[in-house]
Parts: structure tokens; C-alpha cells; sequence
DNA sequence: GGAATATGTCAACGACACTGACGTATATCG
DNA sequence: CGATATACGTCAGTGTCGTTGACATATTCC
């Protein structure tokens, strides 16, 4: 998957048997340190989802809309709007092919009837809880930590994808130690 | 900005004097819940850099571009393309514009010639600071909320725009709410 | 009946990612 | 020394997802 160039500096060259380590980071966690973290950890958060709707001929725009959508349904256009500042035409052209193969649907408002309240189908329904459970896992597992998942840096170290947690840690030891 | 669908249901006409709202969600914050925190925080926390950015002709490809050569001066192409996670194509197309502009400078490697050594210039520096200072800001911000800044809930909440919160909050409501 | 609202749509464009293929300089190995 | 590998650059085409601007339609509200 990823090119070699960060990993070279392989030192351990043990089976790598510790489980959590999601700490393992000194003490000192700055602002900017937490920063990277953001970074890498909404890099793999949207990474495991990405995967599944790649299969779909989805992309990122159709599960944040059919998230939403399933999860609060009736909503309407302009609230999807609200939520995803994105413009109307943008939304429509993800919208539209979400509702042509029957993962969303949508009826007319009762009390005004120019709106259009939109549900998830059956189908919607399912592929959503699909994306959902990946992400959960993910976070399920970061909160399920020792107890330092209560600092933001742990929690953030932990939602990295475990394989790369080390890369990471190793990149960002580079502040310090300098002379590479 | 934002339209005024999910704004509508305004109780308080209180002119909004509490400060610190990160909390008052009741108890039970699910994995579901935050996987939207995320998406909420993500989505401000990138948004303070983009309007800096926007200044400057640039984009979040640049801005990840420049905190990375900016915290790691020394840094090859191939050790950026693994951190990024992007074709050396896109990742040329940015870079040429930041060298160009002379916010980032490159040199040959002493000990391997092929490569090419990335920093910031002052310039680039000063840039990547006035980027970092308002993320970190957000995040200090973040951080220094009352003791309950350790759950993830919390944080996250308080990675949100201030005056988005209570939107965001009156529509994750709507799940146990019901009957809109 | 006229104005505001909710939504749809056509057209063009820009940022940023991708693939595939090819070119060049330098390093390394036999 | 010559072959092969590596680090990087670049040309050409494509796709997703965002943008703006303008205009059409149905419905609601006054």
C-alpha cells in the first residue's frame, strides 16, 4: 500500500506483539502535535468507509448525504443543505443518483407539499448501517483504550489505523531528535 | 451564511451570554453521535485555514503541502507522497505553485543528489504559522473547556463553531425528539 | 393576484484527486 | 563499465465534487 520511504528505519525487528500502543508518546502534546493528529486520524476515519462505497460507485458527497438522511429521516432539501453547506446543485447531482438506485426516497411534505422529505430505503437503510459500523469499530476501538483515552492526543493516536501508528510516531519523533 | 432551515426552531431569544456551552448534551453519547462530531469539528477545523488560504490563490492541497514541509524541513518528494497519501502528480501541481511563489525552496541531497530537500522560506514560515495559529487556537480553545474536555464527546463539540453548536446540538435533539 | 419560498436544472468552471506512459538524472550492483 | 533500480518530472486524459450564475416551476402566504 504505502511506498517505503517512511518505514525504512525499521529498528524493532520483533513480531510486534504490544496491543495498545496507542500512548507510547512521550508526555508533551502540543496544539500543533494534535493538529497532525487530526490529520491523520480523518484520513483513515474516512478511509474505511471510502472503501465499501467505492464498490457502490459512490463517493464521499453520497455517504455524508445518505448519513444524514438516515439518520434523521423527513428531513428536507434545505436542511441537507444547512447541514452540508454545500450548494443545491452539488447536492442534487449525488442526490439524484442515490434516489435513482433506490437508497433514497422521497415524498412530498404534508403540511407544505413543495417540499420533498427525504428517507432511506430498505437498501439505503442497510448500506448506511454498512458505513456506520466501520466507523463505530474504529471508534469503539479508540475509546475502548486504557484509561488515557481521555486526552485528546490518545484518542486521536488511537483512531489511526494501528498498522500506521508507528509511522507516524516515528515521523513526528523527527521534531525532536533532529539530525536525520 | 447559513440559511435558516435548521435555525427556525429559535426558543431563547436570549441574547446568548453562556460561554462555554461545550457540554449540555445530556449523557449518552453513542459511537453514531460521534462519528457526526467528527464530521462537524472536521469541517470547522479545516475551515479556518481555508479562508486564509483563499487569500493567497491557495487550497487545503497547498496548506497540507506547506504544515508538512514547514514542521519537517528536509523532507523528500517520496516521504510527502507517503505522508499524503497522493499521486506525485497532484502533489507536483501544488508544490510548483508554492516553489514558484517562493513559499517553499528545494535543494539536492548531500548524500543522494536525486533527491530534493523541501523548506519553507521565511515566507513560507510566516504562512504556515498564521495557518497553525488558528487551528491551534481552535484547538486550545478545545482543550482548555472545564475537566469534561476528556471525553471525546466534549472535545469535539468544542472543536465546533461556537455559534454553530446549538444548531448542531438542536439537531442531533431531533433523534429522541421525534415528531417534527 | 402578486411576492416569497422550496426545489429543479442547464451551463460553465475550478480544485484536486486518479491512471498510464514516458523521460532523465543519479545511485548501486555485478 | 554497463545494467538495473531509484528519485523525480511531465504530458495527456479522466472523475468527483465543489463553485457561480441564470432561469423554470410548483406552492404557499398575504
Amino acid at each position: 500500500m504505502t511506498s517505503p520511504a517512511l518505514r525504512e528505519r525499521d529498528e524493532s525487528g520483533a513480531p510486534a506483539a504490544r496491543e495498545h500502543d496507542a500512548a507510547a508518546a512521550p508526555a508533551a502534546c502540543s496544539s500543533d502535535d494534535l493538529i497532525e493528529l487530526l490529520f491523520f486520524a480523518y484520513r483513515d476515519f474516512v478511509g474505511d468507509p471510502d472503501r465499501i462505497l467505492a464498490e457502490y460507485g459512490f463517493g464521499r458527497a453520497h455517504h455524508r448525504v445518505l448519513h444524514f438522511v438516515d439518520r434523521y429521516p423527513g428531513l428536507t432539501i434545505a436542511e441537507l443543505l444547512d447541514i452540508l453547506r454545500i450548494t443545491k446543485q452539488s447536492l442534487n447531482r449525488v442526490l439524484k443518483d442515490l434516489i435513482g438506485q433506490g437508497y433514497v426516497a422521497q415524498r412530498p411534505g404534508t403540511s407544505d407539499r413543495r417540499q420533498r422529505l427525504l428517507t432511506c430505503t430498505e437498501s439505503g437503510q442497510r448500506l448506511a448501517a454498512d458505513l456506520t459500523r466501520v466507523q463505530a469499530r474504529r471508534l469503539a476501538r479508540a475509546l475502548a483504550s486504557p484509561e488515557d483515552a481521555a486526552a485528546p492526543e490518545s484518542f486521536l493516536m488511537a483512531m489511526i489505523e494501528p498498522d500506521e501508528r508507528a509511522v507516524v510516531r516515528r515521523l513526528m519523533a523527527r521534531r525532536g531528535g533532529g539530525a536525520a
